[in-house]
DNA sequence: TCAGGGGGG
């Protein structure tokens, strides 16, 4: 095997391989503190040295934005200040966002337990389905994102807050963003509102810009907190490597015969990567020394699987764990020493002219690359190999373009105009999306009957903007009233907005899953599966071992289960009625079709379809239970498509052509140039 | 013909 030549910053002459000298530290060495499980007794982090600065800051400026690595207690320690400093008498609650459910929780933990606080009590969370918190006790509340900006639909100036802490707002996840508009928005009609930013080094003055724009010049203010994290050191490649999996393979052998105990994270685009690169370590095995415990890690494994990360690996054996970006952020193991960063990343990335979302492997950023990199020195002293050369390095986007620039927006816009924000035009966006990819969503809504002729809700629009499912399903919903057929489209809603239903792994197993998924295939198509595997989940019991036996994932059925029943009130709300269609599927397809108007497809012979839309050649994709059969009418609607390496599309049902007519056109016909079926 | 970056409501 060829040795990879690694070379760090600053040294002239060319560096050995696995070069230990002259490193480059991205993170400063701060003192090692003791671990921060503490039971009803405050520590304080590097952070309290702050305090007073932190809270002058607050009172004074109407928005601070806070620069804090990993570890500073930013998200910890501020919200306790805080209270302590008043912020939350007279019934006030200082709220604290993340962009991910178990950040949430997992922090409202610590938490209640450092404030000597049951959680739920005087500390406790709001995420989806679990509200870990009570109406009147509550002063610190850790939310999900979008659990505050669904709160803006109720209470548009968000009143019950005194302080709003938008923690992680460098990851621009699409609720952020939102929550930055609108927050600026509020601040105007209720200045007392104290605004909270946290975010790393490299946006912290664009953040600063925006909501010092068209403000009072004093408003804002950043303040930078001390990290908490051992240094790493970070190491190029001298030359560029033609296959960054191989490469990858090649490094994490050199680490495991050159350095002393510590485990290893790869980061790699996907399955297919990973795969080979589990591939081609196992082949490198026998000859390894010490031994290697081999862990993938992406979001497609089953709980099991994904815990099996966590487990140490036996003495004297070095666990290697091959993932996706899933380890950057969402999933963190304790214990790595080095990084091994393939510097490639795969987004989602959607096309506003053709309405496709697709899959792009794409160079990381540096912010993402940095982030990589910590994952080495949480407990320790680390390193990190980036497997391309420094060069190609500096020529990396500072960050990842935020989610609101390549996300589908009818939904969100829906919501937005739900606030009373009509002119999208001039809503001051932290980042603006793609001015097709508003006008698409409003063509969308236009379409969809949601939005009328003067581009205001309409009274269907706003009772749609609270439901938290797309258009094209919520719209099924209230169809569904028609065709009599509520039970049955309300289980398809929920069960359409889960993901990795069935769980098929590579090889045998794989084969074996396949024969378990065709138990419950309806000829129909997809979606009349996807109802039979719900039911007959309910009806077994809702076992996580009956799901084991039929290559079932127990977590995304459970899933259903609760969104199903949060769709259930919804409907009650609007006076919809669960009937059941008694086994009428034909019933069901029109109601299908009258969400799906505009997903309607046309089989051309050779197994690929043609969109009504577009004309677009699409191919099943190979879950699908249309994959290996023709539709005998020839014509389907789906539920997605999307591009990879071909364009797919996702959840089919087969159709008459002239449902698309009865049902789909009406509201296209207004506008006098949509056609339904051509 | 053969497939799944990661989140959120």
């Amino acid at each position: 095997m060829s040795s990879l030549k690694f070379w760090v910053p600053g040294t002239a002459g060319p560096g050995s391989t696995l070069d230990r000298e002259n490193q480059e530290s991205i993170v400063q060495s701060a003192p090692a503190f003791a671990s921060l499980s503490i039971h009803n007794q405050r520590e304080r982090l590097p952070i309290f040295k702050h305090r007073q600065k932190l809270l002058y800051a607050v009172e004074k400026c109407g928005v601070m934005i806070v620069v804090g690595q990993t570890g500073s207690g930013k998200t910890t320690q501020l919200p306790q200040y805080l209270m302590e400093a008043g912020w939350t008498s007279e019934g006030n609650i200082i709220a604290c966002t993340q962009p991910r459910r178990v950040a949430a929780t997992s922090v409202a933990n610590r938490v209640a337990t450092e404030v000597g606080s049951l959680l739920g009590d005087e500390v406790g969370y709001t995420i989806r389905f679990e509200d870990v918190s009570d109406k009147q006790r509550t002063r610190i509340l850790y939310m999900t994102d979008g659990m505050l900006f669904r709160e803006t639909l109720v209470d548009p100036l968000l009143s019950r807050y005194s302080v709003i802490m938008l923690d992680e707002a460098h990851e621009r996840s699409l609720y952020t963003d939102l929550l930055l508009g609108v927050l600026k928005k509020i601040r105007r009609k209720r200045p007392s509102l104290r605004l909270i930013v946290s975010s790393a080094t490299l946006d912290a003055a664009a953040f600063l810009d925006y909501f010092t724009s068209n403000a009072t010049p004093d408003d804002a203010t950043i303040v930078s907190l001390e990290g908490r994290m051992f240094s790493v050191q970070v190491f190029y490649l001298r030359e560029p490597a033609p296959d960054y999996v191989t490469a990858a393979a090649t490094t994490a052998f050199e680490i495991n015969s050159k350095h002393g105990p510590g485990d290893i994270l790869i980061f790699l685009t996907g399955r297919e990567d990973i795969d080979r690169c589990l591939e081609e370590l196992s082949e490198i095995i026998p000859r390894s020394s010490p031994r290697i415990a081999l862990r993938p890690l992406h979001a497609g494994l089953s709980t099991e699987e994904q815990l099996a990360v966590f487990e140490p690996a036996e003495p004297g054996t070095r666990k290697v764990i091959v993932s996706t970006n899933i380890a950057e952020a969402s999933v963190t193991i304790s214990g790595i020493k080095f990084v091994v960063d393939s510097c490639f990343v795969k987004i989602r990335v959607y096309n506003p002219t053709t309405g496709l979302a697709s899959l792009v492997t794409v160079p990381t950023s540096v912010a993402s690359a940095t982030q990589r990199a910590g994952r080495a020195g949480r407990t320790s002293p680390g390193i990190c190999y980036r497997l391309c050369t420094q060069q190609a390095f500096n020529l990396l986007p500072h960050s990842t373009p935020p989610e609101i620039t390549r996300t589908d927006m009818t939904t969100p816009i829906l919501q937005l105009k739900s606030l009373g924000i009509d002119n999208l035009m001039k809503f001051e966006w932290v980042s603006a999306p793609p001015a097709e990819s508003i006008l698409r969503a409003l063509e969308t809504l236009f379409a969809a009957g949601m939005v009328g002729e003067d581009g205001r809700l309409t009274p269907t629009g706003q009772k749609v903007a609270e439901c938290p499912v797309e258009v094209g399903i919520a719209r099924m919903l209230f169809s569904s009233k028609e065709f009599q057929c509520g039970e049955e489209i309300l289980t398809i809603a929920a069960m359409c907005s889960i993901q990795d239903v069935f769980i098929i792994p590579d090889g045998a197993p794989g084969a074996l899953a396949e024969l378990e998924r065709r138990k419950f295939t309806a000829e129909e198509g997809d979606h009349l599966t996807l109802l039979n595997v719900y039911n007959a989940f309910t009806r077994y019991g809702k076992s996580s071992s009956w799901c084991k036996n039929h290559a079932l994932s127990f977590r995304a059925l459970s899933r259903a289960i609760s969104i199903r029943a949060q769709l259930k009130k919804y409907m009650q709300r609007f006076n919809l009625p669960l009937e059941s269609c008694q086994g009428d599927a034909k019933r069901l397809r029109k109601c299908l079709v009258s969400g799906y108007w505009r997903n309607g497809a046309r089989w051309v012979g050779d197994g690929t379809f043609k969109s009504v839309r577009g004309n677009r050649t699409m191919y099943v994709h190979p879950t699908s239970v249309l994959f290996t059969r023709k539709p005998r009418s020839g014509w389907v609607v789906f539920h997605e498509m999307e591009e990879t390496k071909k364009t797919q599309i996702r959840i089919i049902t087969e159709i008459e052509s002239e449902w698309l007519l009865d049902y789909g056109h009406k509201y296209e016909d207004k506008r006098g140039n949509g056609t339904a079926v051509g």
